[in-house]
DNA sequence: TAATTATAGTTGTCTTGACAACTATAATTA
DNA sequence: TAATTATAGTTGTCAAGACAACTATAATTA
């Protein structure tokens, strides 16, 4: 009936997840963005012309707050909403030359401190944990 | 400039930090906790009598969201906050029998969790794994 | 074709997370 | 000891995540 949580995989991810996130999150401000923005232009990046209920299956995030994150992203004039020119419930979002723009000064600060993250871990070690996560998004459920 | 976001260590573990703790927020439901609240009542189970600053460190939060975390806990009577006979702006936290009874429910709820989580990965993988978050929460800041 | 069911998006609520600003008390040091 | 600085806890704000309930349109099927 004992339980470690310094020892608990759920805990663990959890603290990381978390600081990383929050360190992203400091890299990230001077660009007036937040990690869960950066997803979604990294989205938009690979792929223009979805719709918000494909970029939030494709973000992991619901629909609500894909939404919501959408309207900033517009608000700051990164991204617009065009109406769906098949299906009237749906849009297609696009970026606009200032969300184009951020690209080449956002992924190397990703790339950087995915850089330090990782310091001191062999590449393949990084790969091999990269798999080990997936397989547990997997397992679950 | 590439950058596939499904390759990306933080995407992959943001991802799988949440499905996690959704999953286990369900499992939680019946005894009306959350997987925070779970963090605290297992720090408490750990030692009891600690402050909320202290809580807040080991739990990895800030203190103002400790602290209304500590409310419901309070609130659902699983937890009382005592004045520190020493420090007078300090409280100490105890357990109520209800919160110590919880434990023998929620450990097995959680380890059953986190072994379907790690299905298909051998032993000294998941600790090889956890070694490998743990060198990355200490290689940032 | 009409009725039913599914889907895209919206609105609202609750929990948590980060952060800033604040009060009261404790610890430090001048 | 008095003044300064640090610390415990509090309050308020904003971003996000989960979820339920809703509207409008699309797809299915009777």
């Amino acid at each position: 009936m004992n339980f470690k949580l310094d020892d608990s995989l759920g805990f663990i991810l959890n603290k990381v997840n978390t600081k990383l996130k929050n360190e992203f999150f400091q890299k990230l401000k001077e660009n007036d963005l937040t990690p869960e923005q950066w997803a979604i232009l990294c989205r938009l990046w690979e792929q223009e012309g979805i719709t918000p209920k494909e970029l939030s299956d494709l973000t992991c995030k619901d629909k609500p707050n894909t939404n919501r994150m959408l309207e900033k992203l517009i608000i700051k004039g990164l991204v617009v909403r065009n109406p769906h020119p098949v299906d009237k419930r749906a849009f297609q979002i696009f970026l606009t030359d200032n969300g184009w723009a951020l690209r080449e000064q956002l992924v190397p600060k990703a790339n950087q401190l995915l850089d330090k993250a990782t310091m001191g871990i062999e590449e393949y070690k990084v790969i091999e944990l990269k798999k080990m996560l997936n397989q547990i998004y997997d397992n679950i459920k």
